[in-house]
This record gives C-alpha cells, structure tokens and sequence, in this order.
DNA sequence: ACTCCTCTTGTCCACGTGGACAAGAGATTC
DNA sequence: GAATCTCTTGTCCACGTGGACAAGAGGAGT
C-alpha cells in the first residue's frame, strides 16, 4: 500500500506523525496503531523502526525539539539583543507548550524522555543566558549573573505559560506583559523597551490550522 | 469482601486511593480496575459511585486540593507575613507537584479538571495576594499591585518547581533561593529575609514514604 | 536472471480496558 | 418478620492494546 521510503525518511515520517499526535493527545495516549494510521501503514511497521512504545514517543520529543530549536542561536546572535530577548521570551507556541507541560510529567515514568528535557531545558536555558551577556556587554542592560538570571526568567516564563496555555486564566498580552516587566525590571532595562516583535508562530507548527484550534 | 460502609465513606476512600495512584501513576494511566484494587473491592463498585473515569478523576483532583488547602488560610492569616509568604512560597511537596504538572497537560482533554484546575489555581494567587496586602500593611514590604505581584511569584514558583521535582535540574536549597530572591526583590523585602520554616511535606502525603521514592 | 537484504504486510496472541447488568447481601423501615 | 432500598458482587461484552512473527514485496548488487 504504502510506496517504499528511504529507511530515513520513513523515520522521519514516522516521528513526524508521532509529534502531531502527542501534541494533540498527548504522551500517554499515543498508541503504535495511532501513529501507523496518520503515516498510512501497518502498525507492525512502526515497531520495525521502533522497538518500543515508549523510544519512540522519547525519540519523536527529542527530534522535534532539536528541529524547533534548530538555528534559533545563530538568529539570535544576529539580531539586536532587545529583539533577541523579547522573542526569547515569548514566541513559543501554543501546541508546542502543550508537548512541553505534557514532557514534564511524563518524564517521571519514561527515563529517556527525562534525559531528553533536561538536555533541551539546560540548552534554552544557555541561549537565553548567552543573550543577557550581549545585552550586559553592549551596554543594553545589567546583570551580575546571566547563569541566574536567565534560570529565573525561564522558570517565570514557564509558569506564565501554564497560565496562558495550560488554565487559560491569562491572554496573550497579560503573559507578554507579566514576562517583559519582569525582565526589563531584572535587567535594568527602561520599561516598555522589550515588545513582542514576530507574529505568533512564524515557525511550522505541528498540529495544523485546520485541526480547528486557535493558533494561540 | 468488603466491609459494608456509609456511603460517604466509601466515596471518599474512592477518591483517596483514586489521587494515590494518580499521582503514582498519571492521570492518563489510572484505571478503575487499579482504583478498585486499591480499595479493595470489586471494579463495578467504582463505576456505582462514579459513572465515567473522567469524572473519578476530576473528582479526586478537586478533593484532594480542597484538604490541601483547608485551614492554609486561616494560618496564613495567624502567623507574621514573613513567614506565611515563605510558607506560600515553598512548602508544595514534591508529589502534590507531580499531580499538579499531570493536571496541566490533562486538564486540555478534560473540562471538569480544567474547572478545578482554574478554581484552584485562582484561589492560590488570591491568598497569595492576600499575604502581600498583610505585608504592605504592616510596612514590611511594598507592592503597588498584589494581584500583580502575586501572579508573577505564582508563575515563577510553578516555573521553578518543574525544574526542581520535574526535570531535577536544581536542588531543593537553589530553588528556594531564586524564589525567595525573587520575591524580595520584588516586595522591597531586605535580602536574606525569606526563610524554609516548615520542614517539609509537614501536611500529609499522598505516596507513601514506603514507596520508596524520597520525600523531597 | 539471480540472490540478498531490508522494508512492509497481515495475522495472531494474551491481556487489560470501560462499561453493562442481573443477582446477592445488609441494613432500614413498616 | 416482611418488604424495600441501596450497596456490592461476579460475570459478561466488544474493543483496543503492545508485542511477536512468518510470509511477501521490491530494490540493489552481481
């Protein structure tokens, strides 16, 4: 039924469909036959790749992790440390927080998914570090520990996610609002300097637009 | 097998052995089959007392918050602000935590849960701000707006405890310590002012120590 | 044309799931 | 002591699960 892939790129289908479906479900409630129904093949075929549920749901993270993450450093490095920081800050979108809040508890019952977060947690949490000693070394702003620092804003921007994304007790604004005081007021940074300057998910989502959800 | 009990008993051991294993286990993973086991009784009794698992479910949550927090205010409310706040600030055991993150990502496929959820939630920041109006009040510290203030240290300590119980990323003495800065910074409170008081988990737990897993 | 080799399929299994339901056990009421 | 009501049980069902496995399909290399 199904045309013959190059192994690789059938991997890479394959955990391409695995994301869309825990974004939308959830770690838990992805079965193998789930993701063999989104590629369009036998569920057999899916453990041919990958021995277990569970690797495959923790590969599926890691890659889509890896891709979202994937050139964000050099952009980053690029642009003016103010744009930089309030994209940092805020641009993440919605489904994407959904996979994270959803990693989080996960990770308790699946060691490589663990293994997973950590690595990209401590990896954005370096980023946003990298950017306050721009922002320190040219004068834009102040901070005695960007290690410190960017460990604080990440957890306060975490948390104001799961406000905004998870309880829906905040919008958007309110969220951006909270997050760019906090840091402005941490870094020594003029109030109302950092502004939200891309549209929301200028990066590929993984649940589509049609799916019916808002974008945000 | 089992002893005939009143009704309202039995409901209740339900709803007990029902967050046990949540938290144990995961919204997602719990069963009526486990939840009965647990008891000890037969799974078409849960089903007597609960028509769906969703509803189990939502019902444990909202249960087990509601004795989380009983008295928390009036005590708040007793002791010096200082110390509430640090209590506020700190206290959460690690498997409350566990059951908290689970309900974020669960909470999207769950209306009833999301209702507790937001409810609770809310109900945390008010007392939240209702400690810093105590604090201002009393000269201690300052806030120009509580209901500000008390939601971004409501987001920073959620932030904070995903890195600390989910990703293990810091220690109990670290997390406290970027809280408690935080929280000075923020409320004018002279640094190094914030301290743990209570030990630990001082409310009752929903794991068992012999679980096995540590208290913290 | 032939042989490998790997991808892919279809089918099987034992098990656990939420849910349904009739029958039994216990207390309470009359 | 009999009727009643609710809690409680055991058993049944259709379905979905992760996993296993033999057989088939289709290129690649010779």
């Amino acid at each position: 039924m199904a045309t013959r892939l190059h192994p690789a790129e059938r991997r890479e289908q394959i955990l391409d469909a695995t994301m869309r479906l825990v974004a939308r479900d959830g770690f838990a409630r992805v079965t193998l036959r789930d993701v063999a129904a989104e590629v369009g093949v036998v569920h057999g075929l899916i453990r041919h790749y990958f021995p277990t549920r569970e690797q495959l749901v923790a590969e599926a993270f890691d890659a889509a992790v890896r891709t979202e993450l994937a050139g964000d450093e050099e952009v980053a490095e690029r642009v003016e440390p103010f744009e930089a920081l309030a994209d940092w800050l805020t641009t993440t979108p919605s489904d994407h927080y959904f996979v994270w809040m959803d990693a989080w508890s996960e990770a308790q019952r699946n060691p490589e998914l663990l293994a997973s977060l950590t690595h990209h947690h401590r990896d954005c949490e370096h980023r946003l570090a990298r950017i306050i000693e721009r922002l320190t070394e040219s004068g834009l702003g102040a901070s005695d520990d960007p290690a410190a620092d960017a460990k604080m804003l990440t957890a306060l921007v975490d948390g104001i996610a799961v406000q905004h994304h998870a309880i829906g007790l905040i919008d958007r604004a309110q969220a951006d609002r909270v997050v760019y005081h906090a840091a402005e007021d941490r870094l020594g940074i003029r109030p109302g300097t950092l502004t939200r300057s891309r549209p929301t998910a200028a990066r590929g989502q993984w649940v589509a637009a049609a799916a019916g959800g808002t974008a945000d």
